[in-house]
RNA sequence: GCGAUUGUGGUGUAGCCUGGUAUCACAGUGGCUUCCCAAGCCACUAACCCGGGUCCAAAUCCCGGCAAUCGCACCA
């Protein structure tokens, strides 16, 4: 299925490896004319669920100065003391090499790390000749002079803490999203969209008084796959999960259960969808508590979102580096936020969309995402390449152009074939003009579902009641 | 990053062992057919990952690089 999905993603122009006439670029993609679309799709069905519960947006720069993640803790944890043998080629965390050798010390930067490998023999874990290369790893891709293209898009928000809170003049709770690019150097890119060295990110951060961790209310929903660290694995509700004390807190239990319904919109379902909570030691460092959404691509789980309690970690360290106040205040009580992180891995959820809906009908390819999110909504056929029928499916291309712009007009091969193309590239309808058209102006417009199809007056498709009640169901 | 395997038009492939004109299908373009679920016919477009070596001659053999797949490691 994943072969299939990479295999559809280039030859219909979803997504494909960058750089390919220079012999490509591990870790990194386009979207291509259809992935843009469905892409921003992705995006706008997220942006869009976040404003209902109120929240502003932010877009901040990748390129940002070193003290921000000397701050955040990035610089510290994002990089690592690394050692390689120089006989048997086998490389190590400088760390690892350290317990092997049962040395205590701890380096607390490169040149320590230096003197500890020329004073004492460190033997190496695999082949024990003498280890002495040591370098820096750093997963942080810097560019010339102090600055790092962003791990993450979350430190934007939270250096622009004091700016966005009195724009929201004081008042908590806060959400506020960002959606844009991340970089990191991954050693071992895979798997095309999955692990990226650059990737789309959409984050939001939920600012909250840490006394009151409460958010809107909890709702029923779908039952999921819950999978707490303690090892055992539940199909129940989110808002169950809640009840039964699997999630630290209301206000977290709100941003999985939204994150579950935001992914169901997407088009990504509860069916395929878990909530892992993770190991402590396997945690971010901002972290007190994660859980991830995991989508299922041929029976393996992948991380798409990442849910974490970063609590006042962030605004703390920016507080104490930059001497800018980060707190607040509440009657009498001064406080620095606490923060719930969901944030949304847009490549995976693209990746695992499009690998979920896949379906094939008659040996022919559909795919089954949800109409808002599909590339085109509509298509709009001549029956024949005949004059008089091309001239009245032009007519209703251009204008229904003008209530929706995702529409796509075809008039090349057979008319089963042209369907079979837009079931593809997951279109929702399309429409058809015949010789019936020429007198009694209908056209039909055919399902890519069912493929069966219903005929319907010109003027009542180019009323947006039509788009609504297609397209959006409303 | 290590190891194994692989790299041929837009896509999927044959050819590689045994060096000599690169196969087929799909997709695409133009035309014929005049058409409701990938019909047919004709014509066309279009590829040996990059660099080096061996050889009269390299897609084919050898070396290096890059990339992909899988395993290990990593994934904060």
């Amino acid at each position: 299925m994943y072969d299939d999905i990479v295999e559809l993603a280039k030859r219909r122009g979803f997504f494909w490896p960058s750089f390919s006439i220079y012999g490509g670029f591990a870790g990194f993609y386009d979207y291509g004319p259809l992935g843009v679309l469905l892409k921003d799709n992705i995006i706008r069905t997220w942006k869009e669920s976040y404003m209902e519960d109120g929240a502003i947006f932010l877009d901040s720069p990748n390129i940002t100065p070193e003290p921000v993640f000397r701050a955040s803790g990035h610089l510290a944890r994002f990089s690592d003391l690394a050692a390689e043998c120089e006989k048997c080629k086998s490389k190590f965390k400088f760390e690892s090499v350290l317990a092997f050798n049962k040395q205590d010390i701890i380096p607390a930067n490169l040149e320590e790390a230096k003197k500890i490998a020329s004073d004492t023999y460190l033997k190496c874990p695999v082949c024990g000749s003498r280890i002495t290369n040591i370098y820096d790893f750093n997963l942080m891709y810097k560019v010339s002079g102090d600055y790092y293209l962003r791990p993450e898009t979350a430190q934007g928000i939270f250096v622009n803490f004091k700016l966005l809170f009195n724009y929201n003049r004081g008042k908590l709770p806060m959400i506020v999203g960002q959606a844009g690019k991340g970089f990191r150097n991954e050693i071992s890119p895979r798997q095309s969209l999955i692990r990226l060295r650059e990737f789309n990110q959409c984050e939001i951060e939920v600012f909250l008084d840490p006394e009151n961790l409460e958010f809107k209310s909890l709702y029923d929903y779908k039952k999921i796959k819950i999978k707490p660290n303690t090892g055992e694995e539940l199909d129940i509700t989110v808002k169950e999960a809640f009840e039964r004390g699997l999630i630290s807190s209301q206000a977290f239990a709100y941003f999985v259960l939204k994150t579950q319904n935001i992914l169901e919109n997407i088009g990504i379902e509860s069916s395929k969808l878990r909530f892992r909570q993770h190991d402590p030691d396997e945690r971010a460092h901002y972290a007190s508590d994660s859980w991830d959404a995991e989508g299922l691509i041929d029976n393996e789980w992948f991380e798409i979102v990442g849910i974490a309690n970063r609590t006042d970690f962030d605004l703390n360290n920016h507080q104490s580096s930059s001497g800018e106040t980060m707190t607040t205040k509440i009657e009498e009580r001064e406080f620095i936020p606490y923060v719930i992180e969901p944030s949304y891995g847009i490549d995976r959820i693209l990746l695992t969309l499009m690998a979920q809906s896949l379906e094939t009908r008659d040996g022919k390819n559909v795919l089954k995402i949800p109409y808002p999110v599909a590339p085109y909504h509509f298509a709009v056929f001549p029956l024949m390449k005949k004059e008089n029928l091309k001239e009245k499916a032009e007519y209703i291309y251009e204008n229904m152009k003008k209530q929706d712009k995702y529409i796509v007009y075809d008039e090349a091969g057979t008319i089963g074939k042209r369907y079979a193309r837009q079931d593809e590239i997951g279109t929702p309808y399309c429409i058809t003009v015949d010789y019936q058209t020429l007198e009694d102006n209908t056209v039909t417009v055919r399902s890519r579902d069912t493929a069966e199809q219903k005929r319907i007056k010109i003027e009542e498709l180019l009323d947006l009641d039509f788009i609504n009640s297609y397209i959006y169901k409303k």
